[in-house]
DNA sequence: CTCTGTAATTAGACTAAGTCTAAACTTGTA
DNA sequence: TACAAGTTTAGACTTAGTCTAATTACAGAG
């Protein structure tokens, strides 16, 4: 088992660590909550020694993204999630509460689809809703 | 064929049909554009003799959702649209344009997930991202 | 070491999308 | 014809996110 370190991930796809970045990094990588901005923004503030402004969680954000150490989630209306798994998955929203659950793209069949010619299929994300226990 | 009448299909859902409703269902059952909540108040605004405000676009896009009459789409962070097409569909994504384009749900593999008894599905949308032509 | 230029961070003003409120208007029914 | 309930309205307000201009941090050159 090898712990992930945010340090080195963030040097390794080319982004300079710097405390704030690192912080929001650790915080995502350790979670599965799927996150708000403005979530990140009150776990991490009140968490660490370094000051972090809301401008900071979004500069830090969006660099992430183009990065590809984070992805933007967007399951409904009015905000973005941010979540730190980056592989090929899927989610499912529990439309009781609004939370999020990552669905690794090997447990769904794949799916094809028949396009006139004009469309060139890049990719595609999955949402499952429903409801989950506990 | 037989053209779809915006009266007779807000009666049929149990919504009163107003002036200002009647005008918006008839602008979303006329167009395949998605269009945005401020998209639809420039349109519909201009075209009619009828006034209309912002709360009464809001007003109406929530009344109708819950009638049933058209559907909320989410594709992008920041805005929804609107889509008068109530039938089992997903939703391609031109990533260059942010256009959206509507895929009847018989033109794509039946997607089976494979998950804990946790989750129960109620139901799933698939986005497609590319691009198109035109 | 220190200097320096570039990049990162910051507070707070600003914008965009959407909600809320209280008043005015409409309309179906008695 | 009047009323009660439902609908529309302008504009204030909220929330999520962006922008700006100034400050701070830091890696590399000398």
């Amino acid at each position: 088992m090898h712990e992930i370190n945010a340090e080195e991930l963030l040097l390794k796809k080319g982004v300079k660590p710097t405390p704030q970045r690192v912080v929001i990094t650790e915080y995502l990588l350790s979670t599965h909550s799927h996150p708000t901005a403005d979530e990140i923004l009150d776990e991490v503030k009140n968490a660490l020694p370094v000051s972090l402004s809301r401008a900071t969680v979004y500069n830090t954000l969006k660099t992430l993204v183009e990065a590809g150490v984070i992805q933007e989630v967007v399951t409904e209306p009015g905000r973005s999630r941010y979540d730190a798994n980056v592989s090929d998955h899927h989610h499912f929203v529990d439309t009781k509460t609004g939370a999020v659950f990552d669905i690794p793209a090997e447990v769904i069949t794949p799916v094809k689809a028949t396009l006139d010619e004009r469309y060139k299929i890049d990719g595609y994300k999955v949402v499952f809703f429903g409801t989950r226990q506990d």
